[in-house]
DNA sequence: CTGTTAGCGCCTTCAT
DNA sequence: ATGAAGGCGCTAACAG
């Protein structure tokens, strides 16, 4: 059953010799290419066991030019969302009978040397969860047929597949919902431009393009925070520096004189003096931040202001939070990213595929049920949103 | 700068007709294993850089009979610890100049055939972060002097080096500081030892002993609840259980005669009476959970109880828990698991090493700051313990 | 269906 | 310090 006590592993040599036949015998039954006549495939079968052997994935892969492996490139691991979208990778590479390489990258400029390292295994594919592929080196993985798929990002290189939940209609149902349920002035609070991802800005822009009509008309207001990483701490302080300038709003009135045309809304006046109460974070991580942040002056969702964040981690359904939230169907990203994968390996030259898949709005506490609106008009706008 | 338009890779072939030498400069140069001089390594750099040359890993690994490849193996990434483990693992591997080969596994039979294609790739190393490595499979490692380092686990398998948490001091750190503050019915949730980890057991054990005397004096009771996994939902069910339970207790008196040598401390009535005050958690998403669960019947922490848990996750650092954990040094784990690695790579037959890092209890608003204790002795215990 | 032959790209003696 | 030669373990194309 175990090899022979040598200290030298076993080869397919030593399994052809055991068994009377030939090199390429062996060869044939394990990677079942050629043919190979029952008996013999069970008289080498039986010596493989006998002697323990394992096929060498290097000098298999060397040989076929291309590995087993596949590349996966991640960052902030630590980040719910995250993990789990790795751990489905994982698993969807694994049951596709892959192993995976994964390199974790803190910046941009790591992502080069990964890749490039990748290619140096002549894996079999490459999953991108983060970063911007340089062009230069996807064109390299292009000429050596290397399949390069990006998760939820922005790529316009031509090579690339993408596998993207549909992040801008997530932000107007968020949005839509909010107005559904009667917020006026609502705020979305998003990492910096300069460190947003692109997941990040989607959302900003499906967010506020949904909220066009009713900020024309002056019936709502918008309040745009940023933070500094997409990170608890981020949410959190973000919530502080609301609250503090809320404060200050209330003492001393703010000369915002830059619009000459004067809102005629009828809402005018409540628009401008109400508070926030409607607020659509760009993560879990912030939305929970900000929840607590607010928490901590002394403000809770639903009964301040209503809340809405993207992704659905596990904490975010914790009773301590039961946020609403946008859920992104991982487990869908990952299958299509590997279905991507395994089509382009059968067609290189096929055009750019972009794969969007669909997001559903969860409310939970932090913001009411759509049949309680007070606002018919918008829970009409919303529904028609989710069926798109 | 790119390599030219073939649609071959380029080897160190080329190179080294490029550069006017044989192909062994370009080897020598590149593994700078064979001396070679300034001049001809220049001009190997030079026409590599010029046609972008890149070792081919997989036949530089075959031929040394060993990658630059590390498998790690895991499990439930979705659990912030192992995944912030993993996190760390990937950076040292990575700054070591090596490339991470993870794999995930839902139950220990996934375990051989992982470590299996671990040893195909002549991996340099093996981490196991889950799960019982098979004799027969590190046998083979040892064989083979694949390093094999298991964090957090037993193994009484000689070739593999452990590094792992002192969960047994931190476990009883929780409990002196439980009883320091005067607590006199305890309670730990585990998951059911059939499906415990070895770091819950060995937390088990530890608070359990650090129990023993005032056990024995009857000065403290203590209830242990069980979880089926070891998830959020696991640590809320038990606090669901829990407050059922004591429910029945107020209502019904509870038979439990079993103990014919009665109680004779002077706390008797208090200590029979008391429902539990004071609660340790094998770790941080069954505390959360725990702490989630007593809430929604209307308990809360400090106020009703006080909880400790294990593994200081992000979101036990949250406005929302600010739980007290026992924080696991994750970066020292990490370090040492490479550093025994490595070690043991430069000598494959040295004794098995287990290395203890230590853990630090963390105090937030779960449990009350010991200098507020209204019993010192057991303060004294948890101080001394600290410092072990 | 099977064995033989010729590489895959690199490293490593071994002479020079 | 350098080049030539042999081999790592496997696959693929070719005869038989």
């Amino acid at each position: 059953m175990s090899q022979s006590s040598l200290h030298r592993p076993v080869t397919a040599q030593d399994v052809a010799e055991r068994a009377g036949v030939s090199r390429s015998a062996v060869s044939r039954t394990f990677s079942n290419n050629g043919s190979v006549a029952q008996a013999t495939r069970e008289k080498v079968l039986k010596a493989a066991e006998e002697l323990g052997y394992q096929v060498n994935m290097l000098a298999q892969s060397m040989n076929k030019q291309r590995s087993t492996l596949i590349g996966v490139v991640t960052t902030r691991l630590s980040d719910p969302f995250r993990s789990e979208l790795l751990e489905r990778l994982l698993q969807e590479i694994q049951q596709a009978g892959f192993q995976a390489l994964v390199t974790e990258i803190n910046s941009e400029d790591e992502l080069e040397p990964t890749l490039r390292r990748f290619t140096q295994f002549r894996v079999s594919g490459v999953i991108v969860t983060s970063g911007q592929p340089p062009s230069e080196l996807v064109a390299e993985c292009v000429r050596m047929k290397i399949p390069v798929v990006a998760i939820n990002r922005e790529s316009a290189l031509a090579g690339v597949d993408i596998v993207k939940s549909d992040n801008r209609s997530g932000a107007a149902m968020a949005a839509n919902q909010l107005l559904a349920a009667g917020c006026c002035h609502l705020a979305w609070v998003n990492v910096a431009p300069t460190a947003s991802t692109w997941s990040g800005i989607a959302r900003a822009e499906g967010f506020r393009q949904a909220l066009n009509d009713s900020l024309a008309t002056n019936e709502i207001r918008l309040t745009e925070l940023t933070t500094e990483d997409a990170s608890y701490e981020g949410g959190r302080l973000a919530a502080y520096r609301l609250c503090h300038q809320e404060f200050a709003n209330d003492s001393t009135s703010n000369p915002d004189s830059k619009s000459s045309k004067k809102p005629d809304s009828i809402h005018k006046n409540k628009v401008e003096q109400q508070s926030v109460d409607g607020v659509f974070c760009a993560n879990a991580q912030i939305a929970c931040g900000f929840l607590d942040g607010m928490r901590e002056h002394g403000k809770d969702a639903p009964k301040d202001f209503q809340l809405i964040g993207f992704d659905d981690t596990p904490q975010t359904r914790f009773y301590s939070y039961q946020l609403s939230t946008l859920k992104q169907n991982i487990d869908e990203l990952a299958r299509k990213a590997l279905h991507c994968l395994q089509q382009r390996t059968k067609d290189p030259e096929r055009p750019q595929r972009v794969e969007s898949v669909s997001v559903e709005l969860l409310l939970r506490n932090t913001s009411p049920n759509p049949y309680q609106t007070r606002n018919p008009q918008h829970l009409d706008n919303m529904l028609k949103q989710q069926h798109m």
